[in-house]
DNA sequence: TAGTATCTACTACAACTCTAGTAGACAAGG
DNA sequence: CCTTGTCTACTAGAGTTGTAGTAGATACTA
C-alpha cells in the first residue's frame, strides 16, 4: 500500500516523528506555520482516518502517535519520486543529486565514505 | 516559484519531455494508463494554465510542448522531498538511498565513480 | 454536398485538500 | 454553582485533482 502525505500532513508527521506522541496543542507549536488549533486537529484526524497515526486518551485531551515508520514513509516517497520523475531509476536520481544539487566537498567526501562502508558491509572480506 | 505536478500531470510531462512536442492523441498513446481523449486534453490544458507547457496550431489540432526543463522540475521535486521528509538535508536523503534502497554492487560502484569524477571536476589539480 | 470522424471548448462532478468556525462537553477557579 | 477556558466533534466553503461527457467547429470522404 502506498504511503503518501499532502504537504501539510507531512509537516504534522514530521512533528510527531521528531517529538514523539503529542497533543494537538503541542503539534501546533511544533509547526512552523501559524495554524488554528482546529486546523491542526483536522489534519490529525485526517491522518488518523488514513491509518497513519492513532491516538489515546490523555487527561482531558488526546495524545496522537504515529503508526507508520519514518523510514517506510521516506522509502515510499523516494520510490514515488523516482518513478514519476526519474523513469524509475534510483541511479538517475542519484546522479542528478550529485550534479545538480550543489554539494559541498565535505558532503561529497562523507558520501564516498558512506558508499565505501556500504560496499564493505555487503561483501565482508 | 515552485514547480509541482500532480501524479497525472507528471505522467504527461514525462511523455512530453521524452517524445518532444506532441498532439493530444500522441500523448494519450504514450501514457501507460488508458484515459479518455478528453481527459488527456484536460490535463494538458491544466498544465498550460499553470505555465508548464505551451501549444501551437498544427493542422487541425494542437501540438503541445514543454516550457520548463526536466532538470528544473527534478531539482524542484528533490528539494521539496528533502524539505518535507528529510529535514532539508540532502545528505540524509542520500544516506537513506544508500542504506534503504537496496542498490546493486554495480550501481554502487558507478555511484562511487560518479562522485570521484565530481570531486575531480571541482578541484582540477 | 451530405455524412462521418476528429478536434477543441465548455461543463460536470465526486473526491480530496486546506483552513477554520461553531457547538457542545468538560473541568477548574472563585 | 456559575463563569471561563480548553478540548473534541461536526460543519463549511473555496480550491484542486481526476475523469469524462456534450456541444460545436472543422475537415475528410463518398
Amino acid at each position: 500500500m502506498r504511503i503518501s502525505f499532502t504537504d501539510r500532513e507531512a509537516d504534522v508527521m514530521q512533528a510527531l516523528w521528531e517529538h514523539g506522541s503529542s497533543t494537538v496543542a503541542e503539534v501546533r507549536e511544533y509547526l512552523a506555520d501559524p495554524l488554528a488549533y482546529t486546523t491542526v486537529l483536522t489534519v490529525l484526524r485526517t491522518l488518523e482516518t488514513k491509518g497513519y497515526i492513532g491516538h489515546e486518551e490523555a487527561g482531558r485531551g488526546h495524545r496522537f502517535f504515529t503508526k507508520v515508520k519514518q523510514s517506510a514513509a521516506r522509502k515510499n516517497a523516494v520510490q514515488h519520486l523516482t518513478d514519476k520523475l526519474f523513469k524509475g531509476s534510483a541511479e538517475l536520481l542519484f546522479s542528478h543529486m550529485v550534479s545538480e544539487q550543489k554539494l559541498s566537498a565535505e558532503q561529497i567526501s562523507r558520501m564516498r565514505q558512506l558508499l565505501a562502508e556500504h560496499v564493505d558491509g555487503e561483501k565482508p572480506q
